[in-house]
DNA sequence: CGAACGACCTGCAGGC
DNA sequence: TGCCTGCAGGTCGTTC
């Protein structure tokens, strides 16, 4: 479900629900998710105070004096704040109780997000990989050029993964591409240093302009007040039938996602 | 090492 | 109406 500018749209809107950095309890309601919760994380968070709440590539991450908690939404989570009188509903998972009695609860149909305790968040192992962040200027035509010319990959799947850049999915990548007017299956060792130049700036503005929407709500995504993103309908290529052009989008699998394209406009 | 692919899960739409 | 297939904002772990 989400991408950089989903999760960055939850992260701000949990900072901003919260009234009080102080955590009086963590409860597990249904453990299971991509991986188990840690029952651990109970005692970890008994009367603890929040120091940082943050974003690092798709994941939210809340900092404690002791270690940091890392929170995925994987396709479908979703996270809500609630008031004293609560009942659990399908597919909740766990809830972080607040000392002024409001509830952050998870809920996650399809059970792809997962939730850690890390002591040293840079040891942890979804942290320590991951790539720049694609809005820091460590995320340069450069960086990315260097990258592709060593990989034997389609350009697609370079800018979604995450041990590259951070952030991008299924949706920003085919809109980054058509942007910048390169076909997605396109092996990146042919890239021109012009198209390195282009993609960079594309997925810069993007993902920008999406978090200034909200992000994108295609069937799941919601922020925490259940408001929708409103990127969507700014998409000009992903779930389209029609380009700008007047040709027929084209719909190819690669490694096994949609991807659309123009065959007019891209190359 | 890099690349490809299956696996994890639920719900929904579309075809027969 | 019901069954079956395919598809969905992700990504780790295994295999070649």
């Amino acid at each position: 479900m989400p991408e950089l500018p989903e999760v960055e749209t939850v992260c701000n809107a949990i900072r901003k629900s919260i009234k009080t950095n102080k955590i009086k309890e963590f409860v597990i309601i249904n453990p299971k998710l991509r991986w188990n919760i840690d029952a651990n994380i109970k005692k970890l968070l008994s009367k603890v105070d929040i120091r940082k709440i943050y974003r690092r590539g798709k994941y939210i991450i809340f900092n404690f004096n002791h270690g940091s908690l890392i929170i995925h939404l994987g396709m479908t989570g979703i996270v809500k704040f609630l008031k004293n009188r609560h009942k659990v509903n399908k597919h909740d998972h766990y809830e972080i109780k607040f000392q002024d009695n409001t509830i952050l609860r998870y809920n996650d149909v399809r059970k792809f997000g997962s939730i850690h305790w890390a002591e040293n968040i840079e040891d942890n192992f979804l942290i320590k990989n991951l790539g720049v962040e694609p809005l820091s200027d460590n995320f340069n035509y450069e960086y990315i050029k260097k990258i592709s010319k060593k990989r034997n990959v389609v350009i697609k799947n370079i800018i979604m993964d995450q041990r590259i850049v951070v952030g991008i999915g299924n949706i920003y990548a085919s809109e980054a591409l058509y942007m910048s007017k390169i076909k997605p299956n396109k092996n990146c060792k042919l890239l021109s240093t012009d198209n390195f130049k282009s993609l960079v700036k594309s997925i810069k503005k993007v993902l920008q302009k999406s978090i200034k929407a909200g992000g994108t709500s295609i069937k799941d995504f919601q922020s925490i007040d259940g408001s929708p993103g409103y990127f969507k309908q700014k998409l000009l290529i992903y779930g389209l039938e029609k380009c700008a052009c007047g040709k027929n989008i084209k719909n190819i699998r690669i490694s096994g996602r949609s991807s659309f394209y123009c065959s007019n406009c891209q190359k």
